[in-house]
DNA sequence: GGTTATGTTATTTC
DNA sequence: AGAAATAACATAAC
């Protein structure tokens, strides 16, 4: 289910909790002691990437969604409870997501900059930390958390198209104006996304993603699973450029 | 029943 | 030792 923008619309919503005292803390199955939790006040609530934090004074419950997790807030469904909370105010409910308490003061454990939906996301960073590694291929590159946190697939494909990059290409071998721009459409696709779940009216609608056609010229897209990531990549051959090496 | 899917980490293998 | 491949996990839809 998580994509940056989700996790951000996710720490929106569970907004109504925070400055509330744990009432009570359960699970279905116990990752972390969850005996820790009750009495304690959430203090803030931040997300980095994928990942939403639940601030205690003492401590940090990271949750992370994963492929399958699923959340609810005042109400339950009906598969394995990772965490529940409740509070005086209602309850907020994990599932089949991952749970750790993280000890250490945030600042030390996250690079808040590399989160693209982070206002001080930095921009020359992740296009430094792009360029360092020119061999890997720009659709596993975008994938990777420790570049730019919060991009995932759906994200990457949109951002690719957009930019007209095909995802084949090293990251070398991309002129900088263009992965830049790359860069740039992460950012922008993904404040779209998070804008797409607020009006909650349709689902996402994605240009490339999941369809069979280019929306630019009508061709058939390609999907194939490519690098080393082995994620769907949907794209348009003609409208997406494959840049070859330049021996002049 | 098999495959696929917005993800990541641990383990095994070379 | 270290990189690379593979397995693992949890769930629903087609």
């Amino acid at each position: 289910m998580p994509e940056g923008p989700q996790i951000v619309f996710l720490k929106e919503q569970a907004g109504i909790f925070v400055d509330q005292e744990v009432i009570i803390a359960k699970s279905d199955y116990t990752e972390i002691p969850i005996e820790i939790i009750s009495g304690q006040p959430l203090r803030n609530i931040k997300s980095f990437g994928k990942e939403l934090l639940l601030c205690f004074p003492d401590f940090t419950i990271r949750v992370h969604l994963m492929f399958f997790g699923k959340y609810a807030i005042n109400g339950s469904i009906n598969r394995q409870l990772t965490l529940g909370l409740t509070f005086e105010n209602g309850d907020l409910n994990f599932y089949a997501c991952h749970c750790i308490i993280i000890q250490n003061q945030l600042n030390l454990v996250y690079d808040w900059e590399k989160d693209v939906m982070q206002e001080n996301f930095n921009f020359n960073q992740a296009f430094t930390n792009l360029r360092s590694q020119p061999e890997k291929l720009i659709c596993d590159a975008l994938l990777d958390q420790s570049i730019l946190a919060g991009v995932g697939n759906g994200i990457k494909n949109e951002a690719l198209f957009q930019a007209q990059i095909h995802p084949e290409n090293m990251v070398g071998i991309i002129p900088e104006t263009h992965l830049k721009s790359l860069i740039k459409a992460c950012v922008i696709i993904s404040f779209e996304y998070l804008q797409w779940l607020k009006e909650e009216i349709n689902p996402i609608t994605w240009r490339v993603y999941r369809q069979k056609v280019c929306p630019r010229d009508h061709l058939n897209l390609r999907k194939e699973k490519l690098g080393k990531t082995q994620r769907s990549s949907y794209f348009c051959e003609k409208c997406q450029v494959l840049y070859h090496p330049d021996f002049s």
